[in-house]
DNA sequence: ATTCTAATTAAGAATGATTACGATTTACAA
DNA sequence: TTGTAAATCGTAATCATTCTTAATTAGAAT
């Protein structure tokens, strides 16, 4: 994903162009890392001291919605990433360090679809976490 | 894990006998789902009407550390459950309409290790959501 | 059995992330 | 240029969780 798509799929929901949204999708085209609202708050407060926590995290969730970021869950906060361009379905390794991540290019699911039958599986979260070569 | 068990846990570890303690243990007991802190004071709070959350977010991170819970983070809220008794590690399948969990017979880390050398792995989240057979 | 002491709890305030709301401003279509 | 719905601001409210202090209690020592 990048901001051009990311407009383009905006534009086409009927969802305005604005500053905040163009600052806010800039923040995450910078970088690989999951970020959360604070941090975008702290750079964006430095050009709009009064910069509304509402803006930050109406936009969050509506780029969630429109499968322009995604989400996760760690130690207790949203963080938020650019949606990836994978063509296919894949997870991550987190560094709980420095906070990049990798692809891992498998998925467990596949294999697992067999081994409970009758379950309907809507979801699935598979995160590993840990340190990357780097941080070693 | 059952209540005696969490018992010897607790009392080897010089923690003391509570009925507070005892009504919590009692409570997991009787239940395979995961449930909240806030289920837990609505039970207890029948017999106990002055119940702190502080007693119970206390004993639940003391259950937690000690092996006797384990916990997961299920839509912004902390959640917990008795700790599995089974000597292989495994994860759960759970089902978002009743909240009952299914035992998954595998662990996709094995699989994983190899993929991405060089990454020291630490922790790691594999959980699957959805409908089980009798609330499809 | 009584006393002592550290562990535990109660009660409520504090915190931190997130959401909600009324008033104001802005993008953009007509 | 103007009208209007969308977006934002500023702030208050909410919700889960943690912290603080004083009072209570379990279990050991006497």
């Amino acid at each position: 994903m990048n901001i051009e798509k990311a407009w383009d799929i905006l534009k086409n929901k009927g969802f305005k162009k604005t500053d905040k949204r163009e600052q806010i999708l800039s923040i995450f085209s910078e970088t690989e890392k999951y970020i959360t609202a604070k941090d975008i708050l702290n750079v964006m407060k430095k050009e709009h001291p009064g910069m509304s926590y509402d803006t930050i995290y109406r936009n969050l969730s509506t780029f969630v919605d429109l499968g322009i970021l995604e989400e996760t869950e760690l130690t207790g906060e949203k963080h938020f990433r650019m949606q990836c361009e994978a063509d296919h379905h894949h997870h991550h390794f987190i560094c709980m360090s420095c906070g990049n991540i990798k692809e891992i290019p498998f998925c467990p699911m596949e294999v697992l679809q067999n081994a409970i039958p009758g379950y309907e599986i809507e979801n699935h979260k598979f995160e590993i976490y840990g340190n990357c070569p780097s941080c070693h």
